[in-house]
DNA sequence: AGTGCTTATACAACGGATTGCGCAGCGCGC
DNA sequence: GCGCGCTGCGCAATCCGTTGTATAAGCACT
């Protein structure tokens, strides 16, 4: 199990709230790891526990108090732990390829829709990542050189399925083609 | 939850056992979705007991029987029905990645000695995927427009890998050149 | 005035997934 | 002769993850 490793990392940099750590896994850690708000309140609260992170109370005006986590010297032993025994095999959840696998059975129209709009989310993504890593680079690339990787990742990531959503959509739409649109 | 729809697109094709199902989920489907033999056993249980699929008993010499599993019309239909309703986003577990983006705290040799293990991985991986594709363009790329779509994700997504793997290593190298290998 | 988004935390219930264990026989190499 | 790996199936316990629900205040839009 490693959620409580990707959150012990993120919170190596800096101290932050079950909240910003939600939104750091839907954008640049979500590409790698995805988990939500649910899942890391209950984290933190196990990791609190195990005295690997601690928090203060701020109290805050107009918003709910936040509770802002930093790592601890056990969380921080922890870690260096974890890095050191090999990491498990990737692993991958995803429905619309099974879906393309399948594909005999399905509408291909549908599909192509459904292609045409996951392509723009990830398009977005790509956006997001290469003005990250043009940032990342101005601020001096040798400081930031795990982030900038990490996010380096994530824009290969994205640019690999759009070559391969064009693949697939030439060839749907040659498919569709030959049958009428129903 | 879709474990259930990719068994019922493998199954679509051929009959086959459960440790057939194991073995295409380690190798092709593995990119895309993954589940150990105790996940398959459990869920080709649950997919009999909702009549989906249907087995029959074949006993074999020098080898254990085995039960061949194959889809019935209802699991047709419930394919079907899930094939038109929109895929959840795509999900990623890649503890290596976690590793990388904590790897301030990390030894960059063993870092590197893991990343070398994971390509030299990937690379298999690859050539499997695209004798697996050739194989497929012979047969006749129309016939098995599907498949050749679902390897075609697979050999990008290798070669992306890669592509990465290759940046990471001159930029740990980098670093390890600054820094005595201890 | 009502609707919905953002910030912020948290519990409860269920179902999915991993890990550990167990059985069983064959073939291969040392 | 012994261990190891492959084929083949399965149970049990526990842990992880998802979904639904709740509270609470401010802000923006209609």
């Amino acid at each position: 199990m490693s959620l409580r490793h990707a959150i012990l990392v993120l919170l190596q940099d800096q101290e932050a709230s079950g909240y910003d750590l939600a939104r750091e896994f839907a954008n640049s850690i979500g590409l790698v790891w995805n988990a939500t708000h649910q899942q890391i309140y209950l984290e933190l609260g196990k990791l609190n526990e195990r005295h690997m992170v601690s928090f203060r109370h701020v109290p805050q005006e107009g918003k709910p108090d936040k509770k802002l986590y930093s790592i601890t010297e056990d969380g921080r032993q922890e870690l260096i732990r974890w890095l050191k025994k090999p990491a498990g095999p990737a692993r991958i959840r995803d429905a619309f390829m099974v879906k393309v696998a399948g594909g005999q059975l399905a509408d291909s129209d549908a599909l192509l829709g459904e292609l045409e709009q996951l392509s723009k989310q990830r398009r977005e993504r790509l956006a997001t990542f290469e003005a990250l890593a043009q940032r990342l680079d101005e601020q001096g690339r040798e400081e930031n050189l795990y982030s900038y990787l990490t996010v380096r990742r994530g824009i290969l990531d994205q640019r690999a399925w759009l070559q391969w959503a064009e693949e697939v959509r030439q060839a749907l739409e040659h498919a569709s083609v030959g049958l009428p649109t129903s």
